[in-house]
DNA sequence: GTCTATAGTGCGATAGAC
DNA sequence: GTCTATCGCACTATAGAC
């Protein structure tokens, strides 16, 4: 018998998306969380620096998992073949967690301090990959561009994904998002 | 003689990032701020819904000018071309700003919740552009690329502006950010 | 834990312009 | 008189210092 259960953190996760979820960001305190995760706040403070954090632990992941991706690219891909170069394992990684997400997409829809947030994580994951595009020998502007470009591509699809059935079809979306992208910023 | 002296606004905004480049944002009291523009703290509340505020007094102005290019742009322009349409009128009102505007980056630069808050006004800045774009008859999709390639491009040419000595470069800036998202975004 | 400084609010008063 | 911009003051809430 092992003497903790294992995965406090995803199950600190799991029990503050469904409480923020049934009732609310704002009504809902750590101690609470704790609680329904069969552990005390302190644990929660020790895997999450605030409140709002525990709803982010997923962007960690996919910041990591995009960065492979990228560092795996071939030597000859453009720079926005690169950034979407890791967007495989990414879409795999959401592909199982479609219910929760939509949980989570709603609780920080309905919340401004949710979403600056979020814009920050999205800004930071776009950061990450300008850098690598950069060690890569890509100018610094380019790299800018591509980054969020890819990112925007990213957060398009996802949206899209979010609001139809099948959880498989992230990547789908992802190559629709990027060719649309393509189409807007084709010349003339 | 008027008792009261013009722009109580626009001194507000002066005193503001004058003390914040002295003495850093989180020094500086909004009682400070409103002394030296001969105010009262309680008028500067009249104004800035809070002391954030005060550094983006300007980015309604921004929204208003690009919105306005994005209405005049001809109807046969693509998404982007409408997107950017509205950048000739913004590019001239920084020309005369490129000192505060140095300022006020490196403010923010040195704070994170300036940081949130200037990610919201672009986002938001963003989400309108989409709208207008929506209401011409672009798809949804469509329009949030667009428009986020959009605020990109603007962003790096801001960017870039700042970095060099020629105020009135703005526009030439934008052009060469476009061009490289253009060709960055260019399918193989 | 207490204390302090500051952000931010509500409401009425005041000093002009008209 | 009305209207508007500003002021004065008392207040709450909270973050940080100690």
């Amino acid at each position: 018998m092992t003497r903790w259960k294992p995965d406090a953190e995803g199950r600190l996760v799991k029990a503050a998306i469904e409480l923020f979820d049934e009732q609310g960001y704002e009504a809902t305190t750590v101690a609470e969380i704790a609680e329904r995760a069969g552990l005390t706040k302190r644990t929660f403070f020790r895997y999450f620096a605030d409140k709002r954090e525990v709803l982010f632990s997923g962007s960690q992941e996919l910041q990591r998992l995009w960065l492979e991706g990228v560092a795996g690219a071939p030597a000859n891909a453009t720079a926005l073949e690169v950034v979407t170069a890791g967007l495989d394992p990414v879409a795999e990684m959401f592909a199982e967690r479609q219910g929760y997400a939509r949980m989570r997409a709603g609780i920080i829809q309905a919340n401004p301090e949710l979403q600056e947030r979020e814009l920050i994580k999205l800004q930071t994951l776009a950061d990450a990959i300008k850098a690598a595009l950069v060690e890569r020998g890509v100018s610094a502007n380019a790299a800018m561009l591509a980054a969020q470009a890819g990112v925007t591509v990213f957060h398009v699809a996802f949206g899209n994904w979010l609001a139809q059935a099948d959880p498989a079809a992230f990547r789908r979306l992802i190559d629709e998002s990027l060719a649309e992208l393509r189409s807007v910023a084709a010349a003339t």
